[in-house]
DNA sequence: TATTTAATGAACATTGTGTTGTGTAACTTG
DNA sequence: CAAGTTACACAACACAATGTTCATTAAATA
């Protein structure tokens, strides 16, 4: 079944250009600075053009968001879980942190100063749901009553690894994304299994 | 020695509504969104006096963060560290989440897809160098290796607070500040104790 | 090829910015 | 309290960006 496709070639390519445009900008100006004057000038299409596609500049980075992270979920093979409790080796976050490495210009202005909160708050939650919804899902002891709400550790796991993220552009990524990830869900791993109760009471 | 004090009362008294203003948009209007215009018919001063103090609007929103951080830092005795692996009561990072509760309006917004990027980047990097210049400085181990750079960790602390936080705002707050610092603190503890190797190899 | 439709470019009203200058009112200092 | 200082108000201005309209041109589709 051949995906209907009747989208305009001049749409995708216009579409196209603006996002290419967007993320080019991003990068050299930071994004509050952009016009769409600067994105349309840029991506060399009519301004009033980029109004017949979005109503603003936040429409046309969260259209980029989607087109970027249904890329990456195709990395990861639709599957996001995983990892974590299996030592499997090509575990899922590493996934991310190479998704970072691809777009590490983008991300390092877009998670610092001259990012955008809108996205960050996406992400944010992104994360927070995927953690929440695949990885702690299948390790929710059963009988034991969580010490901390599953939902709170979340948050805070989606937060810590938003923290790793800047760390580790502004040090021009040093470590592979293979030990980055590593560390991460170590530092995870020991959080978790406290919060979710799986060490039997060892400690109070 | 009585600090000298020749701030004019007029321009003490335009700063303040100045601050007022922007701290009452923010919550009802989100950071973008405001205008010096706004601001300056919400303090009812001048539009052209607002530059007779500030650049721009982050120029007011980081004065009015040094007033907010200086209280908090009070708040807090001039010292940040103490508790940790203390089991301390009254452990500073309550501190924290009492801070943030008493400006709760504002964190909500700042911290959300309405707020801004330079705010939360300020923050984070602060609560990162707070954790790494006091809480953790105390604790590194003598002999033993770091599993984990110690500047990583963190910055992985600082956005899981930061998580925490946003987690703890939309859901109005329904655990005590000293309860939910305390959770937070377990979760990180756990992290640490395995990060900076204080364990004593029990796990890989 | 005929038809549809996306993109262009000019024009326009609107809003916000940042600066300048003059007069007035309020504050500080002696 | 009086004299001097200066922060503020108000009006005016040039500039930049937004968002919309409309007729024209060019390109894609069927």
């Amino acid at each position: 079944m051949a995906e209907v496709k009747k989208v305009d070639r001049r749409i995708q390519r216009t579409r196209a250009l603006l996002r290419d445009a967007l993320m080019h900008l991003i990068i050299h100006k930071g994004y509050d600075e952009i016009t769409i004057q600067d994105i349309t000038d840029e991506a060399n299409v009519a301004r009033t053009t980029f109004y017949l596609h979005f109503a603003d500049k936040d429409e046309l980075l969260f259209g980029t968001m989607r087109d970027i992270y249904e890329e990456l979920y195709l990395a990861v093979g639709g599957e996001m879980p995983k990892s974590f409790f299996s030592d499997d080796e090509n575990d899922c976050m590493a996934e991310d942190f190479i998704h970072v490495q691809e777009y590490s210009a983008f991300y390092k202005i877009m998670i610092g100063e001259r990012g955008s909160a809108a996205f960050l708050a996406r992400v944010r939650q992104y994360l927070a749901e995927a953690i929440m919804g695949t990885t702690l899902k299948d390790i929710i002891p059963e009988g034991k009553e969580s010490r901390i709400p599953v939902e709170m550790m979340s948050y805070a796991m989606a937060g810590a690894q938003i923290g790793v993220i800047k760390w580790w552009l502004d040090n021009d990524m040093r470590e592979s994304p293979q030990k980055i990830s590593f560390m991460l869900e170590q530092l995870m791993k020991r959080g978790l299994v406290w919060g979710l109760n799986l060490d039997g009471d060892k400690h109070s």
